[in-house]
DNA sequence: TCGGCATACATGAATTATCC
DNA sequence: GGATAATTCATGTATGCCGA
C-alpha cells in the first residue's frame, strides 16, 4: 500500500494520540498539536481516505477516528520505530535477576513479573517443557505388584511422573539400585540423549549377561517410552492491569480475558504458536484469536538455548499498546533468561 | 483549468445542566 | 431519578482562493 508523506504523518499522529488517550481522535486535534500546518478540514479529507482504505475508522459520524487492526498492522510493520531500552532500565531489569540462584521457577516468575511491571501489562512466561532440560535423577517407587511410580527430576528442578507397568514384580531394593545405576549413566542428558544411552547400554549388556543390568534397562526403556507426559506451565503476572484500560473494563470483556487466564491451556497455546519463530512476534487484535478478546494484543518472544528453544515469554495488553516500547522490552528480556538458563540448564 | 487547501455552515451524537 | 434543553465537539460538504 502506497500512502503519501502527509498520509502518513495523519495516520501516525492518529495512531499514536490514540494509544495516549485511548479516545478517538478528531481532525481539529492532529491541527493543533501536532504542527503539521494543515487546517483541520484537509485534515478531515485525508482521514475520510485512511477510512476509506481500512486503516481508521469511526466509532459516531460525530466522533473522531481511531485505527483499525489493519491500521495498527499498518503501523507496527511499516511505520514504527522501535526505541532501545535505556542502560538504566537494561541495568534495572538485568538486576532483579540477581540473587534468584538456579531455581527456574522462580526465575521465570521473575520475568513475567518484569514484564508486567515494565510494560503496565500482563507478563507472561511459557515454562520449558521437560524434554528440553537435562536429567539429574530418577526415581523408582514401587506401587503394587507390577506397577511401578517413575520420578524424573531435571538439573533445572523440573519434577515429572509417570506410573508404569513391568511385566516382573521388583522389590523397591532392586528399585532403588536401578535407580543408582540409572542416575550415574543418565545424568546430565537430555530426553533425547538418554533414549539414545540406553539403547547404547543395552547393545553393551548382551555381551555382559548382567542380569541386573539388564532389568535396569528394559525398566528405563519403559519408563522412557512414548515420552515424559509434560506440564505446560504458565506464569502469569499483573492481572489487574487491566482496570487500567477503559476499552478492556466492560464487564464481558473482563470476563473473557479472566476466563483466558484461568484456563491457562488458551495462554498456552497462544505461546506455543510463537515456539518456532524466531525473534519478536506481534499479534495485533483478532490475529490472536485463541484468546477470544476483541481489543487484545500480544508481543512475544522465544527463549532459547544454543539452537533450542525452551519457552516463550510476552506481554498481553490492549491492541493500543505502546508497541515502540513494549517490543524491545520482550526482546530484552527474552534474551537475558535465554543467557540466565544457558547457565542453569 | 484543475487540484489542493481553507473557511463557513449545517448536522449528528455525546455530555452537561436544568427542571419537575 | 428521569426527561428535556443547551452546549460541545467532530463531521461532511459547498464554495472560494491560489499556484502550477
Amino acid at each position: 500500500m502506497k500512502l503519501s508523506e502527509r498520509d502518513k504523518k495523519i495516520l501516525h499522529a492518529v495512531i499514536s494520540d490514540y494509544i495516549e488517550t485511548a479516545e478517538p481522535v478528531g481532525s481539529r486535534t492532529i491541527s493543533k498539536k501536532h504542527g503539521l500546518n494543515l487546517s483541520p478540514a484537509t485534515i478531515r479529507n485525508v482521514m475520510a481516505d485512511l477510512e476509506e482504505i481500512g486503516l481508521l475508522t469511526q466509532p459516531h459520524t460525530s466522533a473522531g477516528r481511531i485505527p483499525t487492526e489493519y491500521g495498527l498492522r499498518f503501523y507496527v510493520d511499516s511505520m514504527l520505530k522501535v526505541k532501545r531500552l535505556s542502560r538504566a532500565e537494561k541495568e534495572k531489569i538485568r538486576n532483579s535477576f540477581k540473587g534468584l540462584g538456579f531455581d527456574v521457577a522462580n526465575i521465570l516468575k521473575e520475568a513475567s513479573r518484569i514484564l508486567s511491571m515494565a510494560s503496565q501489562h500482563i507478563g507472561v512466561v511459557l515454562a520449558p517443557t521437560f524434554s528440553t532440560v537435562r536429567l539429574k535423577h530418577i526415581e523408582f517407587l514401587r506401587l503394587r505388584d507390577n506397577l511401578i511410580l517413575v520420578i524424573f527430576i531435571s538439573k533445572s528442578g523440573i519434577v515429572q511422573h509417570k506410573v508404569i507397568q513391568f511385566e516382573e514384580d521388583l522389590s523397591q531394593d532392586e528399585l532403588d539400585k536401578f535407580s543408582r545405576y540409572l542416575d550415574d549413566i543418565l545424568s546430565d542428558l537430555t530426553l533425547s540423549e538418554v533414549k539414545q544411552k540406553i539403547l547404547e547400554e543395552m547393545e553393551k549388556e548382551k555381551t555382559a549377561f548382567d542380569e541386573m543390568l539388564s532389568k535396569a534397562l528394559k525398566l528405563s526403556k519403559r519408563a522412557f517410552q512414548n515420552g515424559v507426559e509434560e506440564e505446560k506451565d504458565v506464569y502469569i503476572e499483573g492481572h489487574a492491569n487491566i482496570l487500567n484500560y477503559p476499552e478492556l473494563s466492560d464487564i464481558e470483556t473482563m470476563k473473557a480475558i479472566f476466563k483466558a487466564f484461568e484456563e491457562k491451556s488458551i495462554i498456552i497455546k497462544l505461546l506455543d504458536k510463537s515456539m518456532s519463530a524466531t525473534g519478536v512476534q506481534t499479534f495485533i487484535g483478532s490475529e490472536n484469536e485463541l484468546i477470544g478478546v476483541e481489543g487484545c494484543s500480544v508481543v512475544t518472544s522465544p527463549y532459547t538455548k544454543g539452537s533450542s528453544t525452551l519457552g516463550t515469554l510476552g506481554i498481553i495488553g490492549p491492541t493500543r499498546m505502546n508497541y515502540s516500547r513494549v517490543i524491545p522490552l520482550v526482546g530484552y528480556t527474552a534474551r537475558l533468561v535465554s543467557e540466565i538458563l544457558a547457565e542453569i540448564l
